[in-house]
DNA sequence: AACTCGGGGCA
DNA sequence: TGCCCAGAGTT
């Protein structure tokens, strides 16, 4: 705790303790590096100060707002538990850990950290810093990436939870394992925890913590269309849940074996929205990693020849001009050609 | 209990 | 390149 208080970082949702702040910070955080979150998190509460505002906002603006920050069911969620709290609960956020965890998106982590922090609740957080501290601290075999982790984690950290300042004690413990309890490379000169460490006494701080072996994430190819029509491109919305869910993108899909990528590109878009096109025009590739596999998209100019949109997978569509795709959320693998488009199209 | 869900920082 | 990050929901 002394420790934190010498050398924790200054972080904007360290300024503002409130509920809702540290909410909003903590969803942001998920699965996130904070160098990362710290312009989202910045421009969200300058957008909507309070619960009440992001309860009015339409999703299409969170969303855009969430644009390139990933796992966007964490603003879907996000959205529809600041209206719950809003409509139902009378916009009071509840402090309480059962009626808090109830929340779309809150999780026992999120619960924990948001009540520790803002509410001073005896909760211990249970992330991915804490998992590597204590694995170290103590030599714990369980591997951190395994569906038991979080449980026998979960009891270690509870056992030496400092009920006078949960809030602090959490951040200590996360903030210990961001800056001197490193992945690679910890400085235990630096820990304060250092006699008391048994991987660091074993000299085996890069054996722990334990972890289970990784599959390997396989490389699906793709095409994509800019359909162009009256100086227009075609643009659709993804169904809401699933992958990017609620994001809008270039119509396109997976090319099959024995296929080209010019004439996947027809037959996905002809599938999607139902119009026939033509005169493909290759634009660009694209390399874009997800978590559970890796893309290589062949993005084509093509024009519209004939038919009426009539969905079929996507949940909307829209003809835009091309100055105005910025106003809609994309996921990142579509804006790495975004500005390519202009260029070639003002050309 | 296993799988899905983004994107970036960093060695 | 591969690893890992202030995890939660679904199956």
């Amino acid at each position: 705790m002394g420790w934190y208080r010498d050398n924790c970082r200054q972080l904007p949702w360290r300024r503002d303790t409130a509920l809702y702040p540290v909410w909003v910070s903590e969803v942001m955080l998920q699965q996130t590096q904070v160098k990362t979150v710290i312009p989202y998190y910045l421009k969200f509460m300058e957008t909507w100060p309070d619960l009440e505002d992001l309860a009015a906002a339409d999703l299409e603006t969170v969303l855009k707002a969430w644009e390139g920050l990933g796992y966007y069911a964490r603003a879907r969620n996000f959205h529809k538990a600041a209206r719950i709290v809003v409509r139902n609960l009378g916009g009071i956020i509840p402090d309480d850990y059962k009626g808090f965890k109830n929340l779309p998106g809150v999780g026992d982590y999120i619960a924990s950290a948001v009540l520790s922090i803002a509410a001073a609740k005896p909760h211990a957080v249970v992330d991915g810093n804490v998992k590597r501290v204590l694995s170290r601290l103590l030599c714990v075999e369980t591997p951190v990436n395994h569906s038991a982790a979080h449980k026998a984690y979960k009891a270690i950290a509870e056992t030496f939870l400092y009920e006078k300042d949960p809030g602090t004690y959490n951040q200590a413990l996360m903030e210990l394992g961001a800056l001197v309890c490193t992945p690679k490379r910890p400085d235990c000169a630096a820990c304060p925890l250092a006699e008391a460490c048994c991987a660091r006494e074993k000299q085996v701080t890069d054996l722990f913590p334990r972890r289970m072996a990784k599959k390997k994430v396989p490389t699906v190819h793709i095409a994509a269309g800019i359909v162009r029509k009256n100086g227009k491109v075609l643009i659709t919305r993804r169904k809401l849940d699933g992958l990017l869910g609620g994001l809008w993108e270039f119509p396109g899909g997976k090319v099959e074996p024995k296929e080209s990528p010019e004439q996947a590109c027809i037959r996905e878009i002809r599938e999607e929205t139902g119009i026939k096109t033509g005169n493909l025009q290759f634009l660009t590739r694209v390399f874009h990693a997800y978590t559970h596999f890796k893309i290589e998209m062949d993005v084509f100019f093509c024009d519209y020849i004939s038919g009426r949109v009539t969905l079929n997978g996507p949940i909307d569509h829209k003809w835009v001009h091309v100055d105005q795709l910025y106003q809609y959320p994309f996921p990142r693998a579509n804006l790495k050609f975004m500005e390519l488009i202009t260029i070639v199209v003002c050309k």
